[in-house]
RNA sequence: GGGGAGGUGGCUGAGUGGUCGAAAGCACCCGCCUGCUAAGCGGGUAGGGGGUGUAAAGCUCCCUCGAGGGUUCGAAUCCCUCCCUUCCCGCCA
């Protein structure tokens, strides 16, 4: 979230950047409530510093004469206090709406059309025969089974099979592999389900309840991305500077109720309930998030291009970024069969925004007060859609697809998926 | 699931109605002392919020002893609810 001493200083830069993102903001209503909490709260603080000074003498004296007085102090500060609460939570609620702001970076635009390409890698492949897709070939090879998900879980579940759940182990302990020995993120096993709490540190919530799996009859949900749980891993923490930054890499599924995209990418192991991802998480100091960022960025691309995958990176615009992040990269797979490019990564930075609402802090130096920290994440990618891009790229005339280099180790002698 | 014990500052741990945001110890910081280090001596060290201040500093007030309610002029201390930890029993991958 924004501050409200922020919000208070800087109201038009508030608007206008949501504005830009194409989020609503409640600035006035915010503002106006603002004046009336702190009206009250100081006639709470007020009449209870009095009340406090009276009850003192009391406690020497026992002047009954001060009772009554002393009571209706009590009330008053009581229902002063009251008020100034209700008002505060209203206030509170309406903060955690406010849409972050971003850098000045970001390039303005209100669609995926002003995404900017910032870099690409490789090129698309000449395969020399028509490429054919990941879910045809998939399908025709048995590792990839969508019709009989439907029958246990509904629509948008797939099941991997054979050689293509050992695909996915093979991409999960490759990625881990690198992440943790090469690039300093240490591996971490998490909850899978979460409570609102920590959805609300992410900024999962309020606004994006509907996208979310909930437990029923408790406070429990699914995590959309393994970013909930590790990004909150240090909530209501001081962490020293230097320890800092602080780097994990996790393993887990994410389930997602993909609300609102009723008909998008209903075809294909693209966009699906339930789907694996490793993903990279960092809590730094205000001084090297945008640093660490790009680092954290360039981790992710290394993965792809050990797997020889074409891709680009795009600077995603500010109608197009998201409400809590201050800057996002995808990281986009060439699939030759689908003829698109598919986002395997979203890497983002949230400058403060996540840690004031999960109260992630840390000390500059020893005795300075604590600041709020930086949290940036990012995929270390996708695993469904990196299988899509693997399977597409690496096919061959006859139907079958080889093992990327990358991968032979992990795949315990298969360097053909379909030769059996 | 049943029963017992317990949640206090960076840590250990006192504190059962007022003078307690909280003894003491440890750790850490600053001085002094000292060939150097250690020891010793003195001082300091929680977080959040409001007001004031151009701002920083400062001053001042309020809140916080797991969370939320309640009793009371006054709550770390009494009462209620919840959460968590731990031990014993049961169950279980």
């Amino acid at each position: 979230m924004l501050s409200l001493e922020f919000i208070r200083k800087n109201p038009d830069a508030v608007r206008r950047a949501a504005q830009l993102k194409g989020e609503p903001a409640p600035v006035d209503e915010i503002l106006r409530l603002d004046g009336v909490w702190r009206g009250h709260l100081h006639k709470a603080e007020t009449t209870k510093a009095e009340q406090n000074e009276l009850s003192k003498q009391f406690a020497k004296s026992r002047d009954e004469s001060l009772k009554e007085r002393l009571r209706q102090m009590a009330d008053t500060a009581k229902s002063e206090l009251a008020v100034a609460d209700a008002v505060k939570r209203e206030l509170d609620d309406l903060l955690l709406r406010v849409p972050n702001v971003f850098h000045e970076s970001v390039p303005v635009g209100e669609s995926e059309a002003e995404n900017v390409v910032v870099r690409e890698w490789g090129s698309k492949p000449d395969l020399g025969f028509a490429a054919r897709t990941h879910y045809d070939l998939g399908e025709a090879l048995g590792i990839l089974d969508f019709e009989r998900a439907v029958k246990i879980a509904g629509s948008r579940f797939a099941f991997l099979v054979g050689e293509g759940a050992r695909l996915e182990r093979a991409l999960v302990q490759f990625m881990l592999d690198v992440h943790t020995r090469e690039h300093g993120y240490t591996e971490v096993w998490s909850p899978l389900l979460v409570n609102s709490a920590a959805m609300t540190g992410t900024a999962n919530l309020p606004k994006f309840a509907d996208q979310l799996f909930k437990v029923e009859g408790r406070d429990l949900w699914l995590i959309p991305t393994a970013e909930v749980p590790v990004t909150n891993y240090h909530r209501e923490e001081i962490l020293d500077a230097d320890q800092m930054p602080i780097k994990y890499v996790c393993y887990a599924p994410s389930w997602r109720t993909e609300a609102g995209a009723a008909g998008k990418d209903t075809r294909g192991f693209i966009r699906l309930h339930q789907f694996s991802k490793v993903e990279l998480v960092k809590v730094t100091t205000a001084e090297t998030s945008l640093d660490e960022f790009e680092r954290l960025t360039r981790d992710a691309e290394d993965i792809l291009q050990r797997l020889g995958l074409h891709y680009n990176v795009m600077l995603m615009c500010t109608g197009d970024m998201g409400f809590a992040q201050y800057k996002k990269y995808d990281l986009n797979a060439w699939a030759p069969g689908l003829d698109r490019y598919l986002e395997v990564s979203s890497c983002s930075t949230f400058n403060d925004f996540q840690a004031m609402r999960a109260n992630i802090r840390y000390r500059p130096e020893r005795g300075a007060p604590p600041r709020f920290a930086h949290t940036i994440n990012g995929s270390g990618l996708a695993l469904t859609r990196t299988i899509d891009a693997i399977i597409e790229t690496y096919q061959r005339s006859d139907g079958m697809i080889a093992v990327p280099e990358a991968l032979k180790p992990y795949m315990g002698g298969v360097e053909l998926i379909g030769a059996r």
